[in-house]
DNA sequence: TTATATTTTCAAAACTTTTTGAAAATAAAA
DNA sequence: TTTTATTTTCAAAAAGTTTTGAAAATATAA
């Protein structure tokens, strides 16, 4: 296998990973892109290497820059802007949860907190109904306890931990 | 709010949060129905709850019992089948970080395996390849392990170690 | 200023996923 | 056996998401 065929391999299984993961296939291969890049990129050079419209490559660019993972650069007597990659997976992974946990777990423990104070009554669903939403939150918190921390912490600590953990 | 909103709401949120986990939002609201129920329920009470066909109640529920999530009862002197949740929220997360694993983590394991051994010569753009891929590959197989290990391990050994985490 | 390069937007088209509902299959009762 | 209850399947419809491509907006150069 060379390295084309090989770059091929992995950012198609990138955008097969990003789609279960909530991010879109081509938000997810431009992403593979940049980061196998040694140097920035235009828009154009994406569209090219990946086969996508100037349109999509736009927008997934944006939303890229949204969530942190990739910066806009302007290289002098150019036009054109040049695009790179967050390349330390330290940070690459703290952005990520960072956003997930904005998209995905402070709605769901919004929620928790507003049907905590709910008047279930005693019968048996209004019972397993506290019960069962009361551990989740418990989970949750946790969970969300671990990535603020993480978010905060030193760039090699999750890491370390989990290395230790592991072994 | 009473207890038939306070469900009404969970159950609307957990199907949000499935569906940015890749998991279809009936799939996971008839999961939250049953997890908030106090018995178990028929293939006609979970449609009418959450107001879905009867196909789409039982491709889902099936699905849920293939990810070992739900079971089937039968009752004595009844045709009909029950279904219930796994309550222990412990073994849910075990049981999903499972059969994510399976369907996530070992293909792009896989594919990094693979690339890996691909001859990419010692450009710029072989070298970071290599890199790149290396570093990938490297934290993906720490979280791998730790799934692994929680898999393995005592009931709340997990929950044990981010309580002492996040304190 | 005008011309040219580049980026952004967004309606429509293409594609993907989910849902429905009714027919087929299965299982239990009469 | 036949009848009735229940579950399963799956083609078609509906809904949702992504992508395109061309027009509008913006920015730089001439």
């Amino acid at each position: 296998m060379d390295l084309d065929e090989a770059k091929y391999k992995f950012i198609q299984e990138w955008g097969v990973l990003g789609s279960s993961w909530g991010i879109n296939r081509a938000m997810a291969q431009i992403h593979a892109c940049l980061l196998l890049s040694p140097d920035s990129k235009t828009t154009d050079e994406v569209m090219e290497e990946l086969k996508i419209s100037r349109g999509n490559a736009n927008m997934n660019m944006r939303a890229l820059i949204d969530w942190g993972l990739v910066f806009k650069e302007f290289k002098p007597g150019e036009r054109k802007e040049y695009f790179y990659a967050e390349k330390d997976l330290w940070t690459v992974m703290k952005q990520i949860a960072k956003e997930r946990r904005k998209r995905e777990i402070i709605p769901i423990r919004d929620v928790l907190a507003e049907v905590s104070t709910a008047q279930v009554g005693d019968s048996a669903e209004g019972k397993e109904f506290k019960k069962v939403t009361k551990d989740i939150d418990s989970i949750i918190s946790k969970f969300d306890g671990l990535i603020e921390m993480a978010s905060k912490s030193d760039k090699n600590w999750f890491l370390k931990i989990l290395s230790k953990l592991v072994k």
